[in-house]
DNA sequence: ATCGGTACCTGCACGC
DNA sequence: TGCGTGCAGGTACCGA
């Protein structure tokens, strides 16, 4: 399932209780994320990334159940549940060498973006639908089909315009509403639509701010006029076809 | 080089 | 109740 803002959640959360403790002999010093991927680093610099696709989750101190993959247990009695319905997550021990190949390969994350750099990277994918943009890793790290159709809402641009042919203005706000709704939804603990839990087993609060995703049929918050969905590089966007032009 | 389509896998909601 | 269809927070790989 999750986005930058849930893996973010689950970083954040994590790393309050697992910093400190031991994994078969090696000790946790910190748990980090680089796009959708969440790193927890031991003392010994190997990383162990996981990467949850649509329906991962990791549970601190779960239980385990039928999708469970995985349980690392800790030095302290303490353990991580790794839950993927799925199956298309995946976990790995990597040297530190693997791991900065795997960050190399991807864009750049969203909150260190400067507007100059933000409007270059647009210029070089002028015939890009800016959706697509948005949610390949390689331009931008960390959006996924949710956000990605949030942000461009509030930008007010309609999912199938091409990157070109956004003007100036656009482009920044396009920026601010990325870095502002990514915010917003790490606050709120993410967003769940289904699957998703936090590393506390808790559902994000983000879902019941969307204004668009998987809200076909129903009204526009804004204008009232009934939110449409196409089908596009195939997924599902989800827009206000008065609202976003 | 860049696009869309498909595959990976399981479960759920829906219509008949 | 049961079956078939379509859909789901991602990404790798294929051929056009």
């Amino acid at each position: 399932m999750p986005e930058l803002p849930e893996v973010e959640t689950i970083r954040q959360q994590l790393a309050k209780q697992i910093v400190g403790k031991e994994l078969q002999g090696k000790k946790v010093i910190g748990v980090n994320r680089r796009a959708k991927i969440l790193d927890i680093e031991f003392a010994d610099k190997s990383h162990l990334i996981f990467h949850l696709k649509l329906t991962g989750q990791l549970i601190f101190n779960g239980t385990p159940g039928k999708h469970t993959r995985r349980v690392f247990n800790f030095n302290d009695g303490s353990c991580l549940i790794f839950n993927d319905v799925r199956k298309f997550g995946w976990y790995k021990i990597v040297s530190e060498s693997q791991l900065k190949d795997i960050k190399k390969k991807l864009g750049p994350e969203p909150f260190g973006l400067t507007e100059k750099q933000f409007a270059l990277m647009i210029a070089k994918k002028p015939k890009a639908k800016i959706k697509t943009l948005l949610m390949d890793q390689k331009f931008i790290a960390g959006i996924g089909n949710i956000y990605a159709d949030e942000i461009l809402f509030a930008s007010r641009i309609h999912p199938l315009r091409v990157a070109g042919a956004l003007g100036p203005r656009e482009i920044i706000l396009l920026l601010g509403k990325i870095k502002e709704i990514l915010t917003a939804a790490i606050k709120a603990g993410g967003s769940s639509v289904s699957d998703y839990l936090d590393a506390f087993g808790q559902k994000g609060g983000y879902s019941r701010k969307h204004k668009v995703y998987q809200r076909t049929g129903q009204q526009c918050v804004k204008c009232g006029s009934i939110i449409e969905r196409i089908r596009l590089a195939g997924r599902s966007a989800h827009y206000c076809p008065n609202c976003q032009k």
